[in-house]
DNA sequence: CGCGCTTATGAATTATTATTCATTTTCATG
DNA sequence: CATGAAAATGAATAATAATTCATAAGCGCG
């Protein structure tokens, strides 16, 4: 088993950098422009060897899309929420998020596009990166309805409308709205205001 | 000038027989993966007769996004807004806005999709659809603030949080979220209430 | 009726690209 | 070094589809 350790390093090593090489032409081109012969071309290696790494273009878009996937969620420490006073989990969840967004742009233009019309892209994406986010909100929200610091209401729904505006606002990003994106800051510090007087900005653990 | 009129609606008759025809097709398959040959097919026409009325696939495209927009236009009314109050104000823009996306689910995700990815496309749907809410939802603010019924601060911001919610529980939508779906009427009334809560619900006019 | 203009037709053209695979190169190992 | 397995190469293949265009059909009008 470990004697293979160096030769899958070095198979990984190539991996990834085909996949920056597809990364930085992907979010230049859009997915559907960009060919392999290019994708090959900035790795610099030739056609073929694409094929030694990756099945075929697709896997080469969840690949990217994993890298994203695992971006994202390495900021989120699922345990700490739970301890959180509420203002802070609305900075935290706010902050991380539109930051992630932030940087990556591009690329994530062409991930979002191609997913929203690709089932299987999509179910992956959404149970990578939706999914866990969902959960510990609906949970948190829940302590807080326990504890009586929160209307009652039902918590799926509620974590899906908490996570709204930050979508929403990422949407606008995607469309091309000059001011969100000029000033992402700004939409980052009025969402978490904003949140704060939806819910009722009075909580404290 | 009106001697060409009946030619003129037969001819507009076909063009939107044939969007009749992409629009069913698209929504299905998606743009990329729908032929001409697939359009002409269910538009009972031949391959070359949808040059004679499009430039080119594309063309197809942007006739179907300017078809949504007119329809997602149709209903807002500008100057009714203005008159309105708070809380019937957001319903309408909730309401209204979360009934067209309702509708026209499969094409809308084939559209958003593309649109993402492409500038022309993407500033269209933008000018269109987006900029000329926002502008009603601006000046609205606006009002509101300065009736010292809203708390001051930056409109262009604040209408674009305003409409976030509805934006991003459509990107969840697009992204296949099933709970979103299914429970789409649900999710407009607790959008408003949300809505109505952020802003502090007590604004009469 | 028949002339001429407009529109429809769909086979042929042309271009593009993902993918394959026979051949060559690399390189660890004995 | 010699050997052979693993990896890289890139020219050839094989589809796929958008678009064109020579020809045919439809149709208003004198």
């Amino acid at each position: 088993m470990s004697e293979s350790s160096f030769q899958d390093q070095l198979i990984e090593a190539r991996r990834q950098q085909i996949i920056d090489a597809a990364i930085a032409v992907i979010a230049e081109q859009g997915f559907q422009r960009t060919t392999i012969k290019q994708i090959a071309g900035r790795a610099g290696v030739a056609d073929g060897t694409i094929y030694n790494y990756f099945k075929n273009k697709d896997a080469i878009l969840f690949a990217i899309v994993n890298r994203l996937s695992e971006a994202e969620m390495r900021e989120l420490d699922f345990a700490e929420a739970a301890k959180m006073n509420f203002a802070n989990f609305v900075t935290g969840y706010v902050e991380h998020r539109m930051a992630e967004v932030g940087a990556a742009h591009d690329i994530l233009k062409v991930v979002m596009s191609e997913t929203i019309v690709n089932a299987e892209l999509s179910k992956t994406i959404y149970d990578q990166t939706y999914a866990p986010g969902f959960a510990v909100a609906e949970t948190y929200l829940q302590q807080l309805m326990t504890e009586g610091n929160l209307t009652e209401g039902d918590p799926v729904i509620m974590a899906r409308l908490f996570a709204s505006p930050v979508l929403g606002l990422l949407l606008l990003r995607l469309l091309g709205d000059q001011h969100v994106i000029d000033n992402w800051d700004k939409y980052a510090q009025a969402t978490v205001q904003f949140l704060l007087n939806a819910y009722g900005a009075d909580h404290e653990s």
